[in-house]
DNA sequence: ATATCACCTTAGAGTAACTCTAAGTCAAGT
DNA sequence: ACTTGACTTAGAGTTACTCTAAGGTGATAT
């Protein structure tokens, strides 16, 4: 079981995001000791670095934590995050191209900068 | 010369977005016709480009406007221009490569998900 | 001429997702 | 006993949009 401080740093999020993200509710078994803390199981690790993942990819809150529902829902559910996976899958994509977009035009302008230093000197 | 609507299209970005940055200060050169509307240079197009693409590297407002004022202020500010820019060619690397991250565990997710489904039929 | 349309303008309200602060609880270490 | 460090909560503050309301302008349609 590990403590807010720990299951932060293992998803690379700050603490605050994470008592967050609990308190939206789009972690499941997230349990209390007898003081109150937040105790996460392996198990809400897992949850944890997925939501972390979809937020990543630009998934408002609620839809995560709509997602989160189903998924607990049992296996009905299936198709319909496999849906939702797909569509998060795209815009991961999406994101990659545009990372690597702005790789390029930075790169070309780092180029044309050292041109010119290079040049006054 | 471009109207907001132009320019924002051109931008990829919100007519709303667009105003904002202008009204931040972050877009040199953006004119006034008789009517008071906003008009694009060329010039300003590229300045807008590059404020997108900083602003797509999680550069804060603030941040984007000192560097435009840098870029105002002549070619004793090239190192530091130069410098800026390294540092969100860095950032632009690190997302580059959480992009790839989350794409992979989308992909992973996906294909335990088809089996899943595969298996349920 | 007037109306409707597609644009534009502003100030300011509303929103999402953090991000932080304040005030307090609790257990362990010196 | 006291400090340290981790935790708790409610709620305020911040950033960067995002949208709304109320209005202006100019071109085309009736």
């Amino acid at each position: 079981m590990f403590t807010v401080k720990q299951a932060a740093e293992k998803a690379g999020i700050s603490e605050h995001t994470l008592r967050y993200y609990t308190d939206q509710g789009l972690i499941p078994g997230v349990a209390r000791d007898e003081n109150n803390k937040r105790l996460f199981s392996e198990e809400s690790l897992g949850y944890l670095h997925l939501v972390v993942c979809l937020r990543g990819c630009g998934m408002p809150i609620g839809d995560i934590k709509r997602f989160m529902t189903l998924n607990l829902a049992g296996d009905d559910t299936l198709e319909d995050r496999y849906q939702i996976l797909l569509e998060q899958e795209e815009r991961a994509t999406a994101q990659l191209r545009e990372a690597e977009e702005r790789l390029a035009m930075l790169r070309r302008k780092l180029g044309h900068y050292r041109e010119r230093i290079e040049g006054k000197k």
